[in-house]
Formats: C-alpha cells, structure tokens, sequence
DNA sequence: ATAGGGTTAG
C-alpha cells in the first residue's frame, strides 16, 4: 500500500536527483488520493523545488500550503522554503523569505546560513553581513560562504578582515577557507600573501599535500599565474597526482598570459578533454601573441569537431583578424556571430569594436558602437581608441565627454587613449589639460606609461624642453618608452643636441633596439652628417643588432599579400615595380620629389631614390591599386612606422588615380584622400 | 549551506 512513508521515500529520493518536478507531481498525487503531506514530504519537495530555477509560482503556493498544513514552525521545513525564495530571480521574492526567517519562532545553523548565502548570491554583500553579525553561533560553511562572496564580488580587503576574524575566534579553517582566500590573492595580485596560504596550508593542515582537493591546488596554479610566476604554477601542475579540465585550463591561460605560445600548444594537443573555455583561451591566445592565423584555424578545427563556439572564441577571432587587417574574414565572422545569436554579447562586440577599427574602417565600429544594446567602459575605451587612432582626435574627445555626461567613469585606459588621441591630432594643451584632471577630478593617479604619452604629446609638438623638464620631475624612473617617446620628438623637430643625450639612455637602458638606431641616424640624415649615420650603423652592426625589416600587406580577394622591402618574392612584384615606375612619372609631373634623407644608406642619391620607391608599403599600395576592383579603398597595413617619403608618396598616389587609401603602420593609421592625409603630416 | 579555470579596451 502507499502511505506516507512510501510517498515520500520516492519524493526525497527524485529531489536528491535533481527531478524537481517528478517530485512534485508524487506531491500533487498524494493530494489526489487524501494522504496528508507531513514536514518531511514539504521538506523533500522543496528542496526538489529548489534544484530548479527560479519557480516562482510553486514558490508561493507551498508557502500557503505549509502554512495551512501547520507544519511552519518545523525549522527543516522552513527551511527549505526560504531557500526555494532565494533561488527566485526576482527580487520581490527578498521579502517573504526575509519574513519568514523573522518570523521563525526557532532556527539553526542551516537557517542562517541558507539566507546568508541567499543574499551573498544575489552580490548584497551588505544584507549578508548584517544578518551574519546577528549569527550568534557561527559554523564553519557560514564564514566561508561571507568570504567567498566577498572574493567573487571583488571585495578583497572585507574577505581579508572576515578571514583574519574567522581565524582569531578559533574556527578550523578547511580547503574551502584556503581556496576562496588562495583565489582572493589571485584577483588582487597579491603573491605574498598566497604564498603565506601556501605554506600555511603546508605546515598545519591535518591533511598531506597529495590529498589535497583539486580546488585548493587549482586555486595554487592561478595564484602564481596570475602574479607572473609561471615556473610557480607549473611545478604546482606538474606535481598534482590526478589533474581535473580545470587544471588543464588553469595552466593553459597561465602559459597564455606571459605569452609561453609553444607550451600552450602543446598542453592544447595532450589535453584528454576540452570544453568551451579551453577553446575560447587557446584561440585568444594565438591571437594576442601574433598567431592570428592559427587562432582563425583554430575556430575552423573546433567547427569541424562539432564544437559550437561561444561568444569568447569569437571575441578571440575578432582580435586575430584585427591584427592581421583581415577585414573581409572579419566580416565573415561578424556575420557568423549574428547567425548564432551572440550579436549582443558584450565581449564579441567589444572584439569586433576593434576589429573594424584596426581594419581601417572607423564608420563600421562606430556602427557597432551604436548599434550595442548595452556597452560598458571597455567599449567607450575602445570606441575613444578607435577615433585616436584615426587621428580624429577632436571626435576622439567629444566621445570621451559624452562618456562622461552619461555618468561613466574613466579608468586608467580611458586616460591613454585620450593621451593618444590628442598626441595624434597634435590637441596639446587639451592633452595636458586632461592629464592634470586625471589625478585632481578623477583620483587615478599617472602611470609612467601615462607620462610617456604626455612625453610624446609634447615631443611631437616640439616641446622638447618641457618634455624634459617633465622627466625630470616626474615621479618615475624614465624606462625606454619615455625615452623612446621624446626620441621621437627630437627626430620630428631635428634636435640634435637632446637625441643624442636620449639615444645614449636607452643605448644603456636597451642596447638591442633596434629603433634607437634608427631614429639617431635619421636625425643625422636630416642633416646630412653622413659619417655619423655610418657611424651608428657600425655600432649597430658591432653589437649584432639587426634593423626589424619592414613589411607590409594587404588583403586582396580574401587572400593577404604581404611584400617586403625590395620585395622579389611576391610572384607579380614585377608588374609592381613598372607600375609604380609609371605612377611615379605622373607624380612628378603633379610635384613629387622624392626625399631621400628617410633612406638609411649613404649612396649615390640615384641609388638612393630607387631604393626609397621600394619600401614595402608602396608595393602594397601599388598591389592594391592593380587588383582591387575601381573604387574600392585601398588598406594597406605595415608592421613598422610609415616612413617620411613614404608618406609623402602615397598622398600623391591618392591624388594621381584619385582613390582612398588607409595605411595603418605600427603607430597609428593615415586616410590618405586626394593628397592629403588625415594626420595632417603629423605623426 | 561554502571552494577552483575564461573574454573584450591600451
């Protein structure tokens, strides 16, 4: 016969395996047939209930029903209702829980902690922390839950305070308290700290190192990834007995990070399993680390696996197309993103942001831009770069005051995009303007990376005294991008006296850049000092230091050419150089001279101007020209700075066939439109 | 009732 017992037997047992609804159908079962549900059949189907998500409706029917059936009072039961409250995403679901649990003439440690965490889940940590202060007897799991919300909410010095308490009362703490705390120093960077936890662990837990649980050890190997100890987090990967995807995933962002790409490989290919987040880590790492392609292959392999990227694989393509300039395959994939329906994801838009952006194509960021149903200060950041970058830097700041009149706050990368923006579109003394509200109105207080921009906003407008003075005073050792940046300056504006004092700093600081030797021996160019531009090269040559070649590349009929000096590989570079021989007839005739001090070798001026017309970035441009279809515009990429005759040139190409061409070199990106350039030769 | 792995902006 069924009674009671049996029925609930089979009700506790469909709720222990997580068949919410099965259990409440045996509920509504017993209803039919007159057997009167006791508090263990309401405290089995609850906490059935409360495996499901966010069941408001039964939520609030059982709640009469218990109330009814008398069994209120019965503290199991209560309970469990107030934790079916909580898993209720709504927030007006707070208060009848909050009542109840006031209400109860009689609570244990369940009771407490159950709305404790109900609260810490919902991030009001405050709410937590008041009902946690009136626990009179807290238990283990209580303060382990406070911390940990405080950790996952990004509250480190309140995860601290609460563990130093929780420690000095005498509650053991357990692999819980050591993971959330070991994760803490993690996000917070603070490597002393775990380390502490480390050996603490070490030295006075009862249980030995190699039964550690696996969240303890993973949290080890974030730990030291995160604080740039690779060789830390490898020896704790290495020594784990038995490995879960976590680990695996834990050591794989942890070689990413420091841009170990050959380890990663590796680890990928050994890897048992894999879930989305190794795919989306893997393939974001090729892209940032320069293997753009492989990052691209990578998507396709994961496809061809029948592996259904996330919204994060595709943020990872959307950085590798980025900076391989490859618009078409972009767009590709902006259109795979929609036909999978993560077209409002904020991460893969903020990508995508940036890939038309580093494509050369503002106008289709700024329509993501738009177009975003949310976007968050990443985006406005990006957004602000992409206009920069452009030289629209008077657009650039507009942007960045409208951020600020939605009530946005800047962050320190605000700061150097806007730094960046003013730098290009030579905007000086709204640069430095900004770079004084920066610590008065906004509390960020300047980077050295901060004052290298302001360095190259100045150095640029041929401040170059005041740079100076700037180094001297600021608050920072000058490390070589401060140097390089006034270096720069000196180079634009032919301070002789000032480049030679930088080039010796950073010949001290870094002997093998190359780009140190390069600039010194253009300011020595520009004034034909020919015996000190041999001179630098011998030095260069003696140290072994080699000039990174140039080179460039476009996308043609969704392929990338790519050319480099005096290019002789590409198969059509010949229909290359007679074309540009006969362009380069037309553009003297329109007023170009060649300006052959940019060449690095002193040899006979002829030579000079026939090696000057092939640098890379003309071959490309002329490539472009050739093959793509009549007014499509010309984009052109280059891995070093667009040089001076280069520039020059193309501006008069554009104006000869009367075409659009975009150069994006290593700095920044140059519209060229019937002969004139967006930077307004001010680079 | 409590724990571990990710992304996008420079």
């Amino acid at each position: 016969m069924r009674d009671v017992v049996s029925y609930n037997a089979m009700i506790s047992g469909y709720a222990r395996n997580a068949h919410g609804y099965a259990a409440l159908n045996l509920f509504l079962d017993m209803k039919r047939i007159c057997l009167q549900p006791d508090d263990f059949t309401f405290t089995s189907v609850l906490s059935g209930l409360a495996m499901l998500v966010n069941d408001e409706k039964h939520c609030q029917q059982f709640h009469c029903e218990i109330v009814k059936s008398g069994v209120v009072s019965v503290v199991s039961v209560s309970n469990a209702l107030i934790s079916v409250y909580l898993k209720c995403s709504s927030w007006s679901f707070l208060d009848p829980a909050r009542q109840l649990f006031g209400e109860m003439p009689e609570k244990d440690e369940l009771t407490w902690t159950t709305v404790i965490t109900g609260y810490v889940r919902r991030g009001d940590l405050n709410a937590a922390k008041e009902i946690f202060d009136g626990m009179v007897k807290k238990i283990d799991v209580t303060w382990n839950a406070m911390i940990s919300g405080y950790v996952h909410h990004g509250f480190i010095m309140e995860a601290f305070e609460t563990f130093k308490k929780m420690f000095s009362v005498g509650v053991t703490l357990d692999e819980f308290t050591y993971t959330s705390m070991i994760s803490a120093c993690a996000n917070a960077g603070l490597l002393k700290h775990g380390k502490q936890l480390h050996a603490f662990l070490l030295r006075t837990d009862p249980i030995p190192e190699p039964e550690w649980s696996l969240p303890v050890k993973n949290a080890l190997i974030t730990l030291y990834s995160k604080c740039e100890k690779l060789d830390a987090a490898r020896r704790v990967f290495d020594e784990m007995s038995i490995r879960d995807l976590v680990s695996w995933n834990a050591i794989l962002s942890a070689c990413i990070s420091v841009g170990h790409i050959d380890d990663a490989r590796q680890l990928f290919g050994r890897m048992a399993e894999r879930n989305l987040l190794t795919w989306a880590v893997m393939i974001s790492g090729f892209a940032q680390n320069g293997c753009g392609e492989e990052a691209l292959k990578l998507l396709n392999q994961m496809n061809k696996e029948g592996v259904c990227p996330c919204d994060y694989a595709f943020a990872g393509v959307f950085t590798a197309c980025a900076s391989l300039g490859a618009l078409k395959h972009g767009r590709q994939l902006h259109s795979q993103l929609i036909r999978f329906g993560y077209e409002s994801s904020l991460s893969a838009s903020n990508a995508l942001m940036t890939m038309y952006a580093r494509c050369g194509n503002v106008e289709d960021a700024h329509c993501v831009f738009l177009t975003m149903p949310a976007v968050d200060s990443v985006s406005w950041n990006a957004m602000i770069a992409a206009l920069g970058q452009h030289g629209y830097g008077v657009q650039a700041l507009e942007l960045f005051e409208l951020m600020l009149s939605e009530g946005i706050l800047p962050d320190r990368i605000t700061f150097l995009t806007v730094l960046s923006a003013c730098s290009h579109a030579g905007l000086v003394s709204e640069g430095c303007r900004y770079f004084e509200l920066m610590d008065s109105l906004y509390g960020i207080a300047p980077g050295v990376d901060h004052y290298a921009r302001l360095i190259d906003l100045l150095g640029r407008a041929g401040k170059i005294l005041e740079a100076k003075d700037v180094i001297d005073k600021m608050p920072y050792e000058p490390d070589p991008p401060i140097w390089e940046a006034l270096l720069a300056g000196c180079r634009i504006h032919g301070n002789m006296e000032m480049g030679i004092f930088v080039a010796e700093r950073l010949f001290e600081l870094t002997p093998q850049h190359d780009g140190t030797y390069v600039l010194l021996s253009n300011i020595y160019a520009d004034i034909g000092r020919w015996n000190d531009v041999a001179r630098v090269r011998q030095l260069m040559k003696d140290r072994g230091v080699k000039k990174e070649p140039g080179c460039s590349w476009i996308e043609v009929a969704n392929k990338v050419h790519v050319f480099l000096v005096d290019d002789s590989v590409h198969p059509e570079v010949q229909y290359v150089y007679k074309f540009l021989e006969m362009l380069g007839v037309k553009m003297k005739k329109m007023g170009y001279v060649p300006d052959i001090k940019y060449a690095l070798h002193d040899v006979e001026s002829e030579q000079k101007e026939y090696s000057l017309s092939t640098h890379s970035e003309k071959l490309a441009v002329a490539f472009g020209l050739l093959k793509l279809p009549m007014g499509a515009t010309i984009r052109v990429l280059k891995n070093l700075r667009i040089c001076g005759d280069c520039h020059t040139a193309v501006m008069f190409m554009s104006k000869a066939v009367g075409r659009e061409i975009v150069v994006r070199d290593g700095k920044r990106f140059h519209h060229f439109r019937d002969g004139e350039c967006s930077c307004g030769n001010y680079w």
